[in-house]
DNA sequence: CCCGGAACCTGAAGGC
DNA sequence: TGCCTTCAGGTTCCGG
C-alpha cells in the first residue's frame, strides 16, 4: 500500500523522468477516478500542458504544470505510476494512460479503482487540512507532543489520521509504535514525556528506512518502473501475525481496530494495567 | 462535536 | 469443484 515512503520514491522517479515533459494525450479507461474537473475537460486542458516539478505532500502526489495548474494524484490502496516506452497496451487494471513527448508514457494502475486524480489551479484546495509533514525539520519533538495532547483516541488511530501528521499508513504506524514500544491501543494524550520523544525517533527511522529500501511491497506497490521495494522485508511485526517477535520470540498479535488490522508484540509493547 | 461503521473497489485465501 | 466469508486499508460520508 503505498505510504508516504512509498510515494516519495514514486515522486523522485517522476521527477528524474517527468520534468520537462509535455502531455501529449489522454487516454482514460475508467473515467470514475477523475475527482474534477469533469473527464473531458481534464483531457483537454492537460493535453500540451508540461511538467515543470513533481512533489508530494502526505500521500498525495502533485505534478506541477506549465499553465499554473497541478494534477493532483492520490493511488489510495493498489495503485501504481508506471513509466513504459510508447505504445504499451494497457491490461485489465490500466485506469489511465499519458502519451509523453519523450517516446514513454505515464500508465496509471490500479486494481481496486480507488485511486483518484484531480486538475486544479491551487493544490491547497487538496491538502490544506493535512497535519504536519514528519520528515520535515520543523517536525519537532515538541510539535509531536503538541499533537498527541489535543487526542485521546488510541495513539493507533491517531497516527492514521491524516490530519494530525501526514504520510503515515497502517503499515509504517505498526512499525513505529513497535520501535518505540509503545502499545496502539494507549490513549495518545496519556504518553510520558520520555514516551513521546521515542515516538518522535521511530516513527522517522521507519520512515527513512522505507525510503532507503525503495518502499514495501506488500501487495501490488510497484515504483515508477515496475520494480518491487525492499522496504517490507525489514518490518518487524506489520503483517506478521503469527510469526515471532524478532525482539524476544512471543508470538505477534493481531488486533482488528476500526476495521484495520493491527500487528503487535504482547511483551514488547506490553499493555499499561491503567489502560 | 465525537465516534464508529459503511461505502468505495477487486482479488486472494480459507472454510465448508 | 464451487460458493461464501474474511481480509487487505486510504479516505470520505453518514448516523447515533
Amino acid at each position: 500500500m503505498p505510504e508516504l515512503p512509498e510515494v516519495e520514491t514514486i515522486k523522485n522517479d517522476l521527477r528524474d523522468q517527468l520534468v520537462g515533459c509535455t502531455f501529449t494525450s489522454v487516454w482514460l479507461l475508467w473515467p470514475g477516478m477523475v475527482l474534477q474537473p469533469g473527464a473531458e475537460e481534464l483531457k483537454s486542458r492537460l493535453v500540451g500542458q508540461k511538467v515543470m516539478e513533481v512533489g508530494r505532500r502526505g500521500k498525495y502526489l502533485i505534478l506541477h504544470l506549465s499553465g499554473g495548474e497541478a494534477l493532483v494524484i492520490h493511488l489510495r490502496m493498489s495503485g501504481a505510476l508506471l513509466l513504459r516506452a510508447s505504445p504499451t497496451p494497457p491490461d485489465g487494471h490500466t485506469r489511465a494512460i499519458f502519451g509523453l513527448d519523450n517516446g514513454q508514457e505515464l500508465h496509471f494502475w490500479d486494481r481496486r479503482k480507488l485511486g483518484t486524480m484531480a486538475l486544479v489551479a491551487d493544490e491547497n484546495q487538496l491538502t490544506a487540512r493535512l497535519g504536519p509533514e514528519p520528515l520535515e525539520e520543523s517536525f519537532t519533538p515538541e510539535v509531536l507532543a503538541g499533537v498527541l495532547k489535543r487526542h485521546k483516541a488510541p495513539l493507533k488511530v491517531v497516527l492514521l489520521d491524516q490530519m494530525a501528521i501526514a504520510g503515515i499508513g497502517n503499515m509504517y504506524a505498526d512499525e513505529a509504535l513497535f520501535a518505540a514500544r509503545i502499545h496502539p491501543l494507549r490513549p495518545a494524550n496519556k504518553l510520558s514525556g520520555d514516551e513521546m520523544e521515542h515516538l518522535h525517533r521511530a516513527i522517522r527511522q521507519v520512515l527513512l528506512a522505507g525510503i532507503k529500501g525503495r518502499g514495501a511491497s506488500v501487495d501490488t506497490y510497484r515504483d515508477a518502473a515496475g520494480e518491487e521495494g525492499t522496504a517490507h522485508l525489514q518490518f518487524k511485526v506489520a503483517h506478521r501475525g503469527g510469526q515471532p517477535c524478532p525482539v524476544c520470540g512471543v508470538s505477534i498479535q493481531r488486533l482488528p481496530l476500526r476495521g484495520r488490522g493491527t500487528y503487535f508484540c504482547p511483551r514488547c509493547q506490553a499493555e499499561p494495567a491503567e489502560i
